[in-house]
RNA sequence: GGAGGCUUCGCCUAGUCCGGUCUAUGGCGCCGCACUGCUAAUGCGGUUUGGGUUAAUCCCCAUCCCGGGUUCAAAUCCCGGAGCCUCCGCCA
């Protein structure tokens, strides 16, 4: 939800906001002719109620004769506080109807246009050039025994795996990785639930633009969620934060679950567009003058976990008509995958402003102490299935075997080469002294 | 799955049986003022959150877990739900 006070005051910046999106433009005068019904619906509910609570009083001390009278008017009053009170409801409703449909504001630096006009900031890393025929991921994967696509295919379906043996292996090795270098970063750790309430779901925004995306676990009113943003946001719902010594960072791991209906034909190869996968998520809750830097940050941490990887991308900013509803900005790595000859989406982050937390009333207090409306932000540390197919297909050699980036080694074992048949290896804690 | 108990303004708590200045009691914490070499102690005052109105204050409305209902009037009575705790059953 977008500040009303913004839209109260100025609406041709709004307007603007949803005309760089491709948005409705006149949802904003529908939204501040709702807002003035609301206004003037609560006042008269609120004064006929301060009559109807006079006139209460009234009855308890009236004389007996003046009883009967003074209980009729009482009674009358009640009714038409009743009255009043459906049509603030009605207009509190249609208020946020329109309200819940405008996106949020977009920050002035977006790029114009659609989903083509994503702008390049730059782009890190040399393209590998290989002198034998490049294998995709899966070719790769299923020939060092690491990816089943086939009886993920039997067990579960279209667009489900197993990862096995060095497979698996590295899925542990990169949650070992993206974790660490969270903490030492200064996040705090977080196992999140993957099923999440209608509110969570709803509160985040998932039930919107996404709902064709969500799995829903009809029985339990229950919602398996896309991204562990969800558990993360929906967390400090109704609460408030002390962000006086600035963001607070949370590192979330959770398997994420889309169901990908209108994807039907694209990317039905190995793991890229998957029904599930493991995520480490960043998420940061901040005072909304502090977003910009904030997101710059989380950027610079997913462009370092991906050096570290040692893998080639390039870091582009999201143009205003292609934004999620939530966000003000975002900035998509895209990492190079050989066999297809193009940079593919590996992380996004969003810098979501106070849009996300006005629904889920996360607050903090401000210098005077009063509650004020926190910001949001969020970007993707690992999504480990894409990640891997992208190692494998980036790091492949021509024997067939993939390199091993030195900074995953510690958590394979020690090896710098997963090659087919090799016993594993994966790291031990010292035992017990002798 | 079954039975019972609990949920009050940051924390603890009175009030709920028997509806009406509950415009919610007291303590802790916090803020201000006074006293005081300083600190402590003490005294006085303030201290939920949201909405409406306003230049701002004043003021008004709502808020006792949430949603309905009864009533002129609900923290209090009735119905439904959520969360927490205890016991039983089942179970990684």
């Amino acid at each position: 939800m977008i500040d009303l006070r913004l839209v109260r005051e100025h609406p041709d910046v709004v307007r603007a906001s949803q005309r760089a999106r491709g948005a409705d433009e006149s949802l904003v005068d529908k939204l501040l002719a709702a807002d003035v019904a609301r206004r003037e619906a609560v006042k008269r509910a609120d004064d006929l109620r301060g009559e109807q609570k006079a006139a209460s009083q009234a009855v308890r001390s009236a004389t007996p004769e003046e009883r009967p009278a003074v209980l009729d008017r009482a009674k009358a009053l009640a009714a038409q506080v009743k009255e009043a009170e459906e049509g603030e409801r009605a207009a509190d409703a249609a208020l946020r109807d329109v309200h819940l449909q405008i996106p949020n504001v977009v920050a002035d630096e977006v790029p114009p246009g659609g989903e083509d006009d994503a702008v390049t900031i730059r782009t890190v890393g040399d393209i590998p050039a290989y002198d034998f025929p490049v294998r995709d991921h899966l070719e790769v994967g299923e020939a060092l025994g690491a990816i089943d696509m086939e009886r993920g295919a039997k067990v579960s379906g279209a667009r489900f795996y197993f990862l096995t043996g060095p497979g698996a292996l590295l899925e542990f090795a990169l949650a070992q990785l993206a974790i660490g270098r969270a903490v030492a970063a200064g996040f705090t750790p977080v196992i999140a639930p993957a099923l999440v309430k209608p509110e969570a779901m709803e509160g985040t925004g998932f039930l919107g633009e996404h709902d064709e995306e969500v799995y829903r676990v009809e029985r339990d009113n229950l919602y398996l969620v896309g991204t562990s943003e969800v558990p993360l946001a929906a967390m400090h719902m109704d609460e408030v934060l002390d962000l006086s010594g600035g963001p607070r960072h949370y590192a979330g791991w959770s398997s994420c679950f889309r169901r990908e209906a209108g994807s039907y034909g694209k990317d039905t190869r190995g793991l890229i567009r998957v029904h599930w996968f493991d995520k480490v998520e960043m998420f940061s809750f901040s005072r909304p003058e502090d977003t910009a830097a904030e997101h710059l940050q989380l950027l610079a941490w997913e462009e370092e976990f991906l050096q570290a990887l040692e893998l080639p991308y390039r870091v582009v900013d999201i143009a205003a008509g292609d934004l999620g509803t939530s966000a003000v900005r975002k900035f998509d790595i895209e990492a190079w995958f050989p066999s297809q000859g193009t940079y593919r989406e590996l992380t996004s982050t969003s810098d979501c402003g106070t849009f996300q937390a006005r629904r889920l009333n996360i607050r903090y207090r401000d210098a005077d102490g009063k509650p004020q409306t926190a910001a949001t932000l969020n970007g993707t540390l690992c999504a480990v299935a894409r990640t891997i197919a992208c190692l494998l297909e980036v790091h492949q050699q021509a024997d067939g075997s993939v390199y091993v980036p030195v900074a995953l080694r510690p958590w394979l074992g020690g090896i710098d080469r997963i090659t087919a048949g090799m016993s594993l290896a994966a790291p031990i804690p010292p035992g017990p002294p002798a």
